[in-house]
DNA sequence: TTGAAATGTGAATGTCTGTTCATTATAATG
DNA sequence: CATTATAATGAACAGACATTCACATTTCAA
């Protein structure tokens, strides 16, 4: 990203166009693109309606802009992974733990992220096709790099479809931020840090659930 | 449920009732609450919009109707299992199948039950908490049961927590289904059935995906 | 300090859609 | 068939909200 042709000026129009978009981004997690207002946002923002105009042509710009803005983060993301062919397993503990990280640091992004994978919102298919569906892949790539890996050197199972793995892995990375987001059931103090969920699920990932044979792991 | 103490007229009536349930689940599943309109419904169920208001109070009467029903039956799908102390894992086994076929069956409801467990539409709570948290505690205690069974008898592993497991049985239903609806990706022509489905779930749950300690399993 | 360009503002506008209701059609009854 | 009760209809109404625009405010070079 070729940055230092930036005026002054075009800086700070750049900066306050994501503070609208961060801000937009928090309403429209928290509400949904429908219950969302333009007004929520402008609130949010300490700034008039008005104003969101001068940046962007509308509500719909600003929603896909947000999905582009993270399309972006995402596939720099997933380029920034360097394999470490002795620790495959090592590899993708960490690939979690980052994605898990990331979902905590833009909650309403995923938010947004999990609503429009569910088809809601203005179902605009190229949203999803040109922004997100891009960057999942190339994440998804990553993965399956460590995997391949890891069968090789016969430390995962050979005969399982890994596509399908790696799908499970995707979901269960939501359905763990899912738990810390929404408090459905506050009755559960269940204290448990990002890593500790990362372990928990890589355990019954790799080991199953399954007593072995002796007594137990 | 009495039932014979209706007259035909009011037999009548219900029905015409569940017709226009039946298709607003359609149409809340494929559109989501607020791209759905009132002539959206009518026009499904061939009637006109003034219709819609002969039986229910309004758009969000029907949308909550059709949570209730389904609470019912979900309700009655818990009540519904017999425990084989024999064979907790089989019946495991068939509890998710049952779970897949019914999503099948009621894919519009599905979607927004889905959409809703994400905070979407308009959030009421006490449509969450009344209609389907009560069915969906009644139908995870009957898995709570098979497992508590399957530790007992030494089949799983007791230094797991349950709930977290059950979390991820359910999640992944969702995830089965969830990718038998959505065909974002059609190049993958991925025909399984939903026993293979299941069957491939319970694999890398029960016996992990990492090898086995000679070969593998 | 000044004036012109850029940015901010919020009341006014138009559209979309949930809801109502006067009217028409259908069914039930004797 | 005549009469009444019930249900269906869709044009009209009302409110919500995205968008616009005329005007106010700020910025900044000269």
């Amino acid at each position: 990203m070729g940055k230092e042709q930036l005026s002054r000026k075009e800086r700070e129009k750049l900066r306050r166009k994501e503070d609208i978009l961060w801000a937009a981004q928090k309403c429209f997690g928290d509400k949904g693109y429908h219950e969302c207002t333009m007004e929520d946002i402008a609130k949010e923002n300490e700034c008039s309606v008005g104003s969101l105009y001068n940046f962007f042509s509308g509500k719909d710009h600003i929603y896909k802009e947000i999905f582009a803005w993270h399309g972006e983060r995402m596939k720099e993301f997933a380029a920034s992974f360097v394999i470490d062919t002795e620790d495959p397993v090592g590899c993708i503990g960490d690939y979690i733990l980052k994605r898990l990280e990331y979902g905590m640091e833009h909650q309403g992004f995923l938010k947004m992220f999990i609503r429009n994978h569910n088809n809601d919102n203005f179902a605009d298919e190229s949203l999803w096709k040109e922004s997100i569906w891009p960057a999942k892949v190339e994440m998804e790539k990553v993965l399956s790099e460590f995997f391949r890996l890891a069968v090789e050197k016969k430390i995962v199972r050979a005969d399982l479809d890994i596509e399908m793995v790696i799908s499970m892995i995707e979901h269960n990375i939501f359905r763990i931020l899912d738990e810390y987001f929404h408090n459905f059931c506050p009755d559960k103090t269940r204290e448990m840090s990002l890593e500790e969920s990362r372990d928990f699920m890589m355990d019954v990932l790799f080991n199953g659930i399954s007593c072995r044979d002796k007594n137990d792991k």
